[in-house]
RNA sequence: GCGGGCGUGAUGGAAUUGGUAGACAUAGCGGACUUAAAAUCCGCAGCCUUAUGGCGUGGGGGUUCGAGUCCCCCCGCCCGCACCA
């Protein structure tokens, strides 16, 4: 049940107005009048002040997926407070709102309903534009847009020409990750444990022409910008995620001489980050993709076997730390630079051919994979660095390899020295003799992003036979999605690919007029949002931003959204943003100034006897236990996880809204936890987050008027007034600091405390302006969190326009002080009395007082005083013996 | 395995960064109002104890006048990466 104790939300504001029919605040009347209110001011349109800084928010944008739920509204409410406080601070705030509208559950959808991708995303996005615009957010809307419109992905495939012209994108035959569910390519990122992160399904290998962004060029300024000061406003683990997702050595690439007879190659190409090992090579080995490994498969049928055996071989984390070691011997040898020997060369299942080379040299010495290995083949260990507790002439390896620090033995010019410093003599050697040179390398692939599937925004190039890849002249984009009978989505596969859209795919070659074949895979729809942010800062027809438009605004200052996208997304836009930048969009390299990762809804989840899930309103929870509401049979409440369709552990925000208005379900989303963490969504916790708006109503409606009648404030306020005074300030710096720092639930904190100091207090004489200021500041403080209830506020104590238009209040300086303060003292550390004195108190006087606090002087009857510690401010420790 | 984070009442969480541990909220208990219940308002509330007092921030040790906060060891949980040469 949405209300804990089964009363219906309707009976339960019946009750609160019979209760007290004088003062009643009501959502469902209120939130529609000031979201009508604002829309008429147009409020929240960006770019009207040119005289203010500014500021730009943004929330990560919604897949119209069918409902907002409740982690959107969790994270639309960040946004939402910090546009609000910008705003009322004084900024020209960039708020907006779209929808990353292409992918593939359009087309699964599509599939079971019968529907078109098309219709079934713009309805989804009228619904949720509804719903979000009940949350009363200061969203700019004229700026909205959706990728899937062709308004918006012209001007993505005009980028797309734009990045191959200059060389950032290309094409290529490569093995790719092939998802047979989805049946489509995934790039490595969309890759989790050998999966395809949507489907699940065991991706396989696949060779196939396809484009890619060459994200690795810029491998080293994503990575430099993490550390150089770019990021700060960055949280320290996604910088780390995307460090090591980007994954830089250093290391050596060298070659090895190959002996053997005929043979594809002369040399074997390796790469390394610790050629300080070489002396310690017993063995090089290939991957099983390798070619040279392809070369020996194609002639020798026990290669092939064992090439095969190894694709097989599945990739799951399970699957690998099972595998075993294995390998198959060449005829072929590799001659070591160093020593001359001959060293035999092997297939090795361990090696991956997406790193580096595909081929290593191995020293089973001094790692753990290539001494498996060696220990099964009979091959040689030799220890070539020597821990620094160990004795050269004895040490050896048995079944543990060496990976720590020490000296080099047995390794000729290297021996003596510490490792960290045969690693570069090594490379300088091997360099001096030209077989290879000391090299940078990284875990990050270039970025495939062509897909499969209809639903996404088509690649703009032509094939023909004679010309190659052509791109489709500027004057005939966008190239639209061809209309498709929603029948077609039926079947599995790609659409655009069938008989139905012959003449949309058969088209003339724009360079030589015969017939060519249009390009039928559409892009990656992480695309989409690599460059969103900009078209939000300026949308003109012609281009696809307006510089001069783009760089008042960008890069965002704060971007908000959940950590499931610490690499994905934001590697994706800091890539594309960069492409931007050379293109002569932006001036700016980063996109996103400050980024806030805010944690996950989560709710109890509930399953009834047969294991059935059932949705929180279908069951009664009374105390600890839980019964059906249908039947009223015994439920079993299972573990708090992340609100999912299939656990049913949801609640939908329209029935919350309905209830206790979208004010309190924004309100109990940014209490009680901080918001990097995950929160619990639970009713009690709303209906407090709905009593607290209430009680602020009634408070403030005691004060109705107060703000026209009282302007000036009084000089010689009493005690008990100047005590208001100084909380109300502390108060408007508390909540100053705690919304600037993504405090939130320590905001609301500080709100539910100040309402309490302003209860029963006074309105008339001198007290009028105290609480005018004090109710003032409650309203206005409560706004961004509470906006609808803030305008009704402010409506009744007679403010000026709209709470959302007054400027954010200022805390007087001189009335953050107090001017007695309370001081604890403590004897040996612990408390025993309290003091108080000025807090400018003299240490002398404040020594005295405290040594002669009652309590106090108890504790230290019989005993020596043998130091007096006093904190200015702070504490007394008074130190006996 | 590597990297990062965390551990505080019944619960979510505060603690001015080394200075009164448990703000605020939720659940709970008591009272007022009510025929009654709900709602609302007021009050209580870390644990043990008769007040005095003692104990208390996962466990153990240390530094300090003083430790939730700093250092060392251990235990537990969460997240990311992972046959990356």
């Amino acid at each position: 049940m949405i209300l804990g104790c089964g009363t219906s939300p309707a009976a339960l504001f019946d009750a609160r107005v019979k209760a007290n029919p004088m003062a009643r605040y009501n959502p469902a009347a209120a939130e529609p009048k000031w979201q009508k209110a604002w829309e008429e001011k147009d409020c929240f349109a960006a770019g009207r002040h040119s005289e203010r800084p500014k500021y730009y928010v943004l929330e990560m944008f919604p897949y119209p997926s069918g409902k907002i739920h409740i982690g959107h509204v969790r994270n639309y409410a960040m946004g939402d407070v910090i546009a609000r406080f910008k705003r009322a601070r004084g900024f020209d705030v960039l708020h907006p709102m779209g929808w990353d509208a292409f992918g593939l559950p359009a087309e699964n959808a599509a599939m079971q309903t019968g529907g078109h991708p098309k219709d079934w995303t713009y309805g989804n996005i009228e619904v949720m534009r509804e719903q979000l615009k009940r949350m009363g957010l200061a969203i700019d809307w004229s700026r909205e847009f959706a990728t899937c419109d062709p308004e918006y992905y012209v001007h993505q495939q005009k980028l797309f020409l734009e990045f191959l012209d200059k060389g950032f994108v290309e094409r290529r035959e490569s093995l790719v990750n092939w998802d047979p569910v989805e049946m489509t390519v995934l790039a490595n990122e969309q890759v989790v444990d050998g999966k395809g992160w949507r489907s699940g399904a065991p991706v396989e290998r696949k060779s196939m022409s396809t484009w890619f962004f060459k994200i690795t060029d810029r491998a080293e300024d994503l990575l430099d910008a993490l550390d150089d000061g770019r990021l700060e406003g960055w949280p320290a683990h996604v910088k780390e995620m995307q460090r090591n997702w980007i994954g830089r050595s250093e290391g050596l690439m060298m070659s090895f001489p190959l002996s053997g007879d005929d043979l594809p190659q002369d040399k074997l190409p390796i790469y390394t980050t610790r050629p300080d090992t070489l002396y310690g090579a017993s063995f090089l080995g290939v991957a099983p993709d390798h070619p040279l490994a392809k070369h020996f498969a194609d002639k020798d049928p026990g290669a092939a076997a064992f090439v095969a055996e190894c694709q097989a071989q599945g990739t799951s984390e399970a699957d690998i730390e099972k595998a075993e070691k294995k390998g198959f011997r060449l005829p072929v040898t590799g001659r070591h630079p160093f020593t001359d020997e001959e060293l035999p060369v092997y297939i090795a299942n361990f090696i991956l051919m997406q790193y580096g080379t595909g081929a290593i040299f191995a020293c089973p010495a001094h790692d753990q994979r290539d001494l498996d290995f060696a220990r099964k083949y009979g091959l040689n260990v030799i220890p070539v660095v020597c821990p620094p507790d160990a004795d050269p002439s004895s040490f050896e390896v048995v079944d543990e390899a060496y990976v720590g620090p020490g000296s080099m033995m047995m390794s000729g010019f290297l021996d003596g020295l510490p490792a960290e410093e045969a690693l570069p003599a090594a490379i300088k050697r091997i360099e001096e003799m030209g077989w290879g040179e000391g090299t940078t390398n990284y875990r990050l692939r270039d970025w495939g992003l062509s897909r499969q599937r209809y639903w996404g925004c088509p690649i703009p190039i032509i094939h023909c036979d004679n010309c190659g890849a052509v791109p489709v002249p500027a004057d005939q984009l966008p190239v639209g999605l061809p209309p498709i009978d929603a029948s077609e989505f039926k079947t599995p596969g790609n659409p655009l690919d069938r008989d139905s859209t012959k003449d949309w795919r058969e088209v003339p070659c724009p360079e030589c007029g015969r017939m060519a074949r249009r390009e039928t895979d559409t892009m990656d729809t992480f695309v989409d949002s690599s460059w969103y942010f900009a078209r939000f800062a300026s949308q003109p027809k012609d281009k696809p931003v307006e510089k001069a438009d783009a760089d008042a605004w960008m890069p965002v200052q704060q971007y908000i959204g959940g950590i499931e996208h610490a690499i994905l997304h934001l590697l994706y836009a800091r890539y594309f943003t960069r492409n931007l930048q050379e293109c002569g969009y932006t001036e700016v390299s980063e996109p996103f100034t400050n980024l806030f990762t805010q944690g996950m809804v989560t709710h109890a989840t509930f399953q009834d006897a047969d294991g059935n899930w059932l949705f929180p309103e279908q069951v009664d929870v009374k105390g600890q236990r839980a019964f059906a509401v249908d039947g009223g049979a015994e439920v079993t409440i299972g573990s708090v996880e992340k609100m999912s369709k299939s656990k049913k552990n949801v609640v939908a925000p329209e029935a919350i809204a309905d209830a206790y208005g979208a004010d309190a379900a924004r309100f109990f989303m940014l209490s009680d936890s901080p918001p990097e963490r995950d929160v619990e969504w639970t009713d009690a916790g709303v209906e407090g987050a709905w009593r607290f708006a209430n009680r602020v109503y009634e408070t403030v409606a005691k004060g109705a008027g107060v703000l026209k009648a009282n302007a000036l404030m009084p000089d010689n306020l009493s005690d008990d007034l100047m005590a208001l005074r100084r909380t109300t300030h502390k108060t408007i710096d508390g909540v100053t600091g705690d919304i600037e720092h993504f405090r939130f639930n320590k905001a609301i904190a500080r709100l539910y405390e100040f309402l309490g100091a302003c209860k029963g207090l006074k309105t008339e004489g001198d007290a009028g302006p105290v609480a005018a200021e004090a109710l003032g500041a409650l309203t206005q403080l409560t706004a961004p969190f509470m906006p609808h209830l803030a305008e009704e506020c402010w409506e009744l104590l007679g403010g000026d326009g709209l709470c959302t238009d007054a400027p954010w209040p200022d805390a007087d300086e001189a009335l953050l002080t107090e001017d007695v303060i309370t001081l604890p003292i403590q004897v040996n550390g612990k408390r025993r009395g309290e003091i108080k004195v000025a807090p400018d108190a003299a240490e002398d006087a404040v020594k005295e007082a405290a040594l002669a606090q009652a309590d106090v002087a108890r504790f230290m009857e019989g005993k020596t005083v043998r130091k007096v510690i006093v904190v200015p401010g702070r504490i007394v420790n008074v130190v006996v013996g």
